[in-house]
DNA sequence: GCGACAG
DNA sequence: ATCTTGTCGC
């Protein structure tokens, strides 16, 4: 590839949106700098990501909000609104959603440890979901909570809060995620290794940053904060 | 060819 | 994600 193509790898935006062949491409380049071990000593703020689609406008809003963990205390909240530059298709989430999330992140002040995207992190088709893919962008520990199954099999949990059951992928047989019962009675939540985290750890920070409702506190307050910022004008 | 398919 | 009212269950 030449290097404007390289260039494009390490960036989420485009002048042009790249086809489903060339975002998959990019993807793969991009797969192989993911890093599935705890690149933290500690992790001290924690900031969910969530955005939504400004209806009639053609642009999307991310909203992201960090937290101090564990106590999980608001510090600071930002947003942004970008052009819709690519549409949904499973499996390229990130090339619709990351531009938005990179432009929120630049008005970071209290940059965290560690980000929460409301998606999947390894678990999918090319290993590469966007929370691992904006966790390598940025270079920072990430982990994906999704609310659905993207990609691998995997047992129902026991309907017990803290229950889980690994998910595989089908063809290589290896635990990519974990499906984890974060309330009972409730659907269970998919997490993943986003970047410079392990499996084990991303389980027990989604778990830690739970407080009582099936979403973690971090995912479901910015799902909250882009539910508004959809309604108001700017 | 037939399903599956994050948000 | 969004279109959409009432309704089942704690």
């Amino acid at each position: 590839m030449d290097s404007t193509e390289k260039e494009s790898v390490t960036n989420l935006y485009y002048e042009t949106p790249p086809s489903r062949e060339e975002a998959e491409a990019i993807q793969k380049e991009l797969q192989k700098r993911v890093i599935t071990q705890n690149g933290f000593k500690e992790i001290k703020r924690v900031a969910g990501i969530d955005l939504a689609p400004i209806q009639g406008e053609e642009r999307l809003v991310c909203g992201i909000i960090v937290f101090s963990f564990p106590e999980l205390e608001e510090l600071e909240r930002v947003s942004a609104r970008v052009d819709e530059q690519f549409p949904y298709i499973p499996g390229l989430l990130a090339f619709r959603e990351g531009p938005a999330i990179i432009e929120a992140f630049k008005k970071v002040k209290y940059k965290p440890d560690l980000i929460m995207v409301d998606g999947q992190g390894i678990a999918h088709p090319r290993g590469l979901g966007i929370a691992s893919h904006v966790g390598v962008i940025l270079d920072i520990p990430s982990i994906g909570v999704a609310k659905e199954r993207l990609y691998g099999k995997y047992n129902e949990p026991l309907d017990s809060e803290g229950s889980w059951t690994p998910l595989i992928n089908p063809y290589k047989g290896n635990t990519i995620g974990a499906v984890v019962r974060t309330k009972k009675g409730t659907k269970p939540v998919f997490v993943s290794i986003g970047h410079k985290i392990d499996l084990r750890t991303a389980v027990r920070i989604a778990r830690e940053c739970t407080k009582g409702y099936r979403i973690p506190e971090p995912t479901r307050k910015a799902d909250i904060f882009v539910a508004h910022l959809k309604t108001v004008k700017y």
